[in-house]
RNA sequence: GGAGCGGUAGUUCAGUUGGUUAGAAUACCGGCCUGUCACGCCGGUGGUCGCGGGUUCGAGUCCCGUCCGCUCCGCCA
């Protein structure tokens, strides 16, 4: 006898005495039969079905006879020989022999088997009463598929799954660390990792070659609908393999991801794009490729004209002029669309959102329509027009400001154009991006910030290096699927003197990165192997592939926005004797907390 | 830290210009019917309109504050 949950008997399995379980949530007395609906699932049931009932089903006698019990959609297959002409489901009915109530319940505080959107926070609040719906139970599997799949690949290609501690010590992602105190170490803290970095680096000099592991990560920074504070990397690293090649291991782990889980063949070849192309054509380093919709620069055109809106930052080194040209985009925009969408680029600094609409290119810049066509003559928008590829009936757009103003918010238009108006092509569009810049400026502090990491190889010497780090570019890549930074990763420092290099250039002193990375700088030096990986979003990997908006969605205990647990009512204050032994005392004392 | 949207029955929502007893569907409870399968029919219970303050003869509706949720900016790869 096995026991069977709600929905997977099948026909075959009628063959034998089954025991099916399943939640329950509609008892109805009828005459001398009682109907239970298994597909609203509440409470607990325990079905015995005899092998003889399925047949007997079919026969009217036996409706009125001692088979007492009847239960709908249970089996998916539809029933041979059966004239009921009702069952339009495919779902057959069965006979019980014998029924146990396991459990009683009580009724559901939302509407379990319904495709009403139920308010997050009562979710959350019932979590277990939502991962009993459909649509979370499929999420779950997938996530369930997801990681044997990649585990199963990874252990076919001899790769080391390591664990690696969870209380251990601050490192330098940049995000802000979840702190946990030391009972045993007064005045001492952990850090929960923001990632496994430089264990896994260790790993390396450990002469563990091909490490992975799926991995929990915490970063204690404001959450958006993909990130959490803490989430889930699959988080890989191996030794003397160049970026190429692993970048190509990886992809076909991805490719055959996708065609394992959810039956999609993605591209034989992922494509390669440079970090400075994916800025200027997308105005992000994470370009949504399905959107073919480009930037294209201006500034030359711009630097004489008479507006200054537009050759200021023409003529600004740091400056950008931008057209994004949509198709047929003044039958589609109405003011009112182009008044939304500047309040739109607003959101990201942009003073404002000129466009020019294409009626006529015949007639010149009689055909154009826009309140800047005064501002320039004839043939500048002669070549502005022609740059972009303008047609009659399209719609232009223009952005001028600093670079990274025009970037975000030109960027940004581009992706919500590209769904507003459905122009959306393919349905799968990975690509990786590379040759990150090792270095930003930072105006506020005046010193360099690492793009990626602060143990990411430059593709120079450490001599070109200090020579010019603003220029400098990393064997970094980042896989970038529709939009969406699924994975990245790097080769490392693998020489003291180079990570030592970086350092000072982030102005990281020595005695700071003695403190800081001290044990680092000690590894490096025992014959650290060439080494490099990557990490990829698991939870965001899962969102896209289940299609979900939220990657809470295929989270099984999310947080809130605020960072919060509403299930179990966490964080929550603690007791002043917990406090008192870890030698903590509050600033605020706790009392006008919500409980 | 900031911007936007939302919070009305267990749930999903409607609620006009401020107006008298706050509605619908569904759920729940009771009855009837029944080879049902979104069963059907009849009846019923159910509301601190998130919370606090203000304006007003009168506030679900207007104003101020506050809490919670979601989306976004900052932050974060």
């Amino acid at each position: 006898m096995r026991t069977h949950k709600c929905g997977e008997l099948n026909k075959q399995q009628l063959g034998a005495t089954v025991t099916i379980c399943g939640w329950v949530h509609r008892r109805r007395d009828h005459g001398g039969v009682i109907f239970i609906d298994l597909r609203d699932r509440a409470g607990l049931v325990q079905v015995v079905v005899d092998p003889d009932v399925a047949d007997a089903f079919a026969t009217a006698e036996h409706v009125r006879s001692e088979y007492v019990l009847a239960i709908t959609g249970l089996v998916r297959d539809r029933p041979q020989g059966t004239s009921n002409t009702n069952m339009v489901s495919g779902e057959i009915e069965i006979l019980a022999k014998h029924i146990e109530v396991l459990n009683e319940s009580e009724t559901p505080p939302f509407p379990i088997e319904s495709d009403i959107e139920v308010n997050e926070e009562l979710r959350l609040k019932y979590r277990y009463i939502d991962l009993r719906r459909v649509a979370m139970q499929e999420k779950m599997k997938v996530r369930r598929d997801v990681t044997r799949v990649l585990r199963n690949f990874l252990d076919d290609n001899e790769f080391f799954e390591i664990e690696t501690p969870y209380l251990t010590k601050a490192t330098p992602e940049g995000a802000r660390d979840y702190i946990v105190p030391s009972r045993t170490h007064e005045n001492a803290f952990f850090a929960l990792p923001q990632s496994p970095q430089l264990y896994k680096q260790m790993l390396m000099i450990a002469g563990m070659d091909r490490y992975y592991q799926v991995v929990r990560c915490f970063r204690d920074e404001d959450l958006r609908a993909d990130r959490q504070p803490e989430f889930t990397q699959l988080d890989i690293e191996t030794s003397f393999m160049n970026e190429d090649e692993i970048m190509n291991v990886m992809e076909e782990m991805i490719r055959q991801l996708f065609a394992k889980v959810i039956n999609v063949e993605l591209d034989a070849k992922f494509p390669r794009m440079s970090y400075q192309e994916a800025v200027s054509k997308y105005g992000i380093d994470r370009p949504d490729l399905r959107i073919p919709l480009e930037l294209v620069d201006i500034a030359d055109d711009m630097k004489a004209v008479d507006f200054k809106v537009f050759s200021a930052p023409a003529n600004d080194p740091k400056g950008r002029v931008v057209a994004l040209r949509v198709p047929n985009g003044g039958d589609k925009l109405s003011r009112k669309d182009i008044e939304d969408l500047t309040k739109f680029v607003s959101i990201y600094g942009a003073k404002g959102l000129a466009y020019i609409k294409v009626n006529g290119l015949a007639a010149g810049i009689d055909g154009l329509q826009s309140p800047i066509v005064k501002f320039a003559p004839a043939e500048v928008w002669a070549s502005v027009l022609a740059k972009t590829g303008a047609q009659d009936g399209d719609l232009i757009f223009f952005g001028a400001d600093k670079a990274s103003i025009v970037n975000e918010a030109m960027g940004a238009l581009r992706v919500k154009l590209g769904h507003d108006l459905n122009l959306l092509q393919g349905e799968w569009k990975p690509v990786w991006v590379v040759d990150f810049p090792m270095f930003d400026w930072d105006e506020k502090s005046g010193r360099f910030n690492a793009i990626h990491h602060p143990f990411t190889a430059p593709s120079c010497s450490v001599e070109e290096l200090v020579a010019n780090p603003g220029t400098a570019l990393s064997r970094a890549y980042d896989l970038v699927l529709n939009g969406t930074e699924v994975g990245g990763g790097s080769i490392r420092i693998n020489r003291t003197s180079m990570q030592q290099t970086v350092f000072g250039i982030l102005g990281i002193g020595e005695e700071e990165a003695r403190e800081k990375f001290g044990f680092l700088l000690d590894a490096l030096k025992y014959g650290a192997p060439p080494h490099g990986g990557l990490a990829f979003g698991l939870d965001r990997l899962v969102m896209l592939m289940t299609g979900s908006t939220s990657i809470r969605d295929v989270i099984a205990f999310p947080k809130t926005q605020s960072a919060a647990c509403p299930l179990v009512s966490a964080p929550a204050v603690v007791t002043d004797e917990q406090l008192k032994e870890l030698g903590i005392r509050l600033i605020k004392p706790a009392g006008k907390e919500k409980s």
